[in-house]
DNA sequence: TGACCATCTGGCACTCGGTGTCAATGAGGC
DNA sequence: GCCTCATTGACACCGAGTGCCAGATGGTCA
């Protein structure tokens, strides 16, 4: 790994780090790029050389978790029920993104609090969906071409959308309840013949 | 009615019929405020003084519509399947909002291709939720203050969930294919055993 | 009719997020 | 040492959105 690589990753995690602080202590809204900058040590150019907006600097490695989702997808029994497989392919990828407990429910009630960030956070489902979608196509034998099969989509996307329901009731309720608990019961009240 | 309102009622009307116009013409990320308030023959001050935002031209109107389905669902049989009360409250609320079925394509096919109305369709939509989750809570004999029971929740967002599915899957038809029955195969692949 | 108040309006300046451009700097390979 | 290329900071620019203020206009009361 070059110098440049190197380099690149410390000023990524350094940017990541410093934003995260000023968004916790200060809020999301109330801190500017310029302020992100100035604490990191960089212009404000050179921010959005690493990070697209100032969203993804919260949100960005939800895209790289969607492709672990489809991976996990992909590896559950072929005959398994797509819903069951759905829940079983979310159960398995655990946020381990987080430093610790109370940084990842911190992040959650700031999603959730902050309408750009949670408009931004249902645009990375969408992404998700697009993602998961074709697996579930395939197991449901569906024709590929087929625009007005909704039914993969259907059930994806309210897969996710429970998932964020829950998410968003283990932030009201502070950690006290596990979210995969929240999340089962999520699931089953929309699908109800499963676990 | 005083003249007052019926000359900003006027230019309300005047607003919205040219700002559509520009979008459905340019697109609606190449159409600035500036060049609506020129075509519009007002100030790029008093835009903002009748929408707050340039999204907000196109779904200003869907919170009016979501107590709509709000007053169709409290109507409802009281005990209905909340699955189906909320499907037939959703059923029931057709789109009387659009001039001619061309227009509300375009419409449609211009907010899932925008991600900016994407995403501000989305947070109407959790407006929505939060509108019609009390009354399926009340019907749930779930505890109002417990925040722990997303079933209602979860439920209500999962049905909306459909509902975009379906509209986007109409889009994508080309409205060859009528809205509703998108949404019903869409709602019978999630919620198996109903209609 | 004239005075007075509320409302609406346009114009200006400003903040903030985000982008294009360009010159300077420093690493990597020859 | 030299050439190339990625990275950086600085500057200018754009569009969305807000606060402020002076002026115009409608509504009301005397």
């Amino acid at each position: 790994m070059s110098l440049w690589s190197r380099t690149r990753n410390a000023v990524y995690g350094e940017i990541t780090r410093t934003s995260m602080e000023l968004f916790l202590t200060r809020g999301f809204d109330a801190t500017t790029i310029d302020d992100i900058a100035a604490a990191a040590g960089i212009s404000r150019r050179s921010f959005f050389r690493y990070f697209g907006t100032k969203e993804d600097v919260v949100l960005g490695d939800l895209a790289t978790r969607g492709d672990l989702i489809r991976q996990a997808l992909e590896a559950r029994p072929d005959g398994e029920d797509p819903w069951d497989a759905l829940c079983a392919a979310l159960h398995s990828v655990k946020d381990a993104a987080y430093g610790s407990d109370e940084e990842m429910l911190a992040v959650f009630k700031m999603v959730h609090q902050t309408p750009s960030l949670r408009a931004r956070s249902i645009e990375k489902h969408l992404q998700w969906q697009a993602m998961l979608t074709p697996e579930i196509r395939r197991r449901l034998g569906a024709d590929p071409s087929d625009p007005l099969d909704v039914r993969a989509e259907a059930l994806v996307a309210s897969v996710l959308t429970c998932l964020d329901v829950a998410g968003e009731a283990w932030g009201r309720a502070d950690g006290k309840v596990p979210l995969e608990d929240l999340f089962d019961a999520a699931a089953a009240a929309v699908h109800g013949g499963s676990s």
